[in-house]
DNA sequence: TTCATACTTCGACATATTTCGATATATAAA
DNA sequence: TTTATATATCGAAATATGTCGAAGTATGAA
């Protein structure tokens, strides 16, 4: 495994060793189908507000997690008029799972 | 999932995240037999000065690496003789694969 | 245009991490 | 007992991270 791969996957842990956002990413793969998403009850859900308010963290602190987790390559952001469509990168996930396979 | 399962396997992500921990940790898990170790090739192979030069880090952060992860949860460590014994918590990794599923 | 909503960026501060060299400890060999 | 080997601990320095409030940006509604 070369250096790239190794500092790759080393990223996506330290995105993933923070407890709120680690909460942040199982609660987005746990509720988000893996097509995509524009439902209606998960985009409150979904909001900034509404983990920051869960986490107890400031919205900017949240605003942040969100970014170490898509540079990270979890997670992909998309902005669709005011709202803020999410996606897991479960092909990440899976790369992690068979890393430690 | 409760905040003490979040925060054990945020220790856990924390402690890969560290290329240098991360390269230690597939190294043992890919060259050390699940059931223990105590073979005589590996034994060198495993020193933490062969990490070391490996790795281009100096002895003692090696070692603070190994007690990283030890305290992790990832892997266990235990003295016999002037070796040092090593066996990776395969069930820590598996943990981490199903939370990711 | 003005307002409300949702998110990002900035600047700052406190805390944590990484890394080193030097030193200490434990064990076995000479 | 002295020496060699392997690992651990300590103290310090540089860098990174987490967090906040305030201000900025973008979008849509009134």
């Amino acid at each position: 495994m070369d250096t790239d791969e190794i500092e790759k996957f080393s990223r996506m842990f330290k995105a993933l060793s923070n407890p709120g956002r680690l909460r942040i990413l199982l609660e987005l793969a746990s509720c988000i189908p893996k097509e995509g998403f524009s439902g209606t009850q998960q985009e409150q859900e979904n909001s900034q507000q509404n983990f920051a308010q869960c986490l107890g963290l400031a919205q900017s602190t949240v605003s942040h997690h969100f970014k170490e987790l898509r540079q990270a390559g979890l997670l992909y952001m998309r902005r669709d008029g005011q709202k803020t469509i999410i996606s897991v990168n479960f092909e990440a996930l899976e790369s992690i799972q068979k890393l430690l396979k």
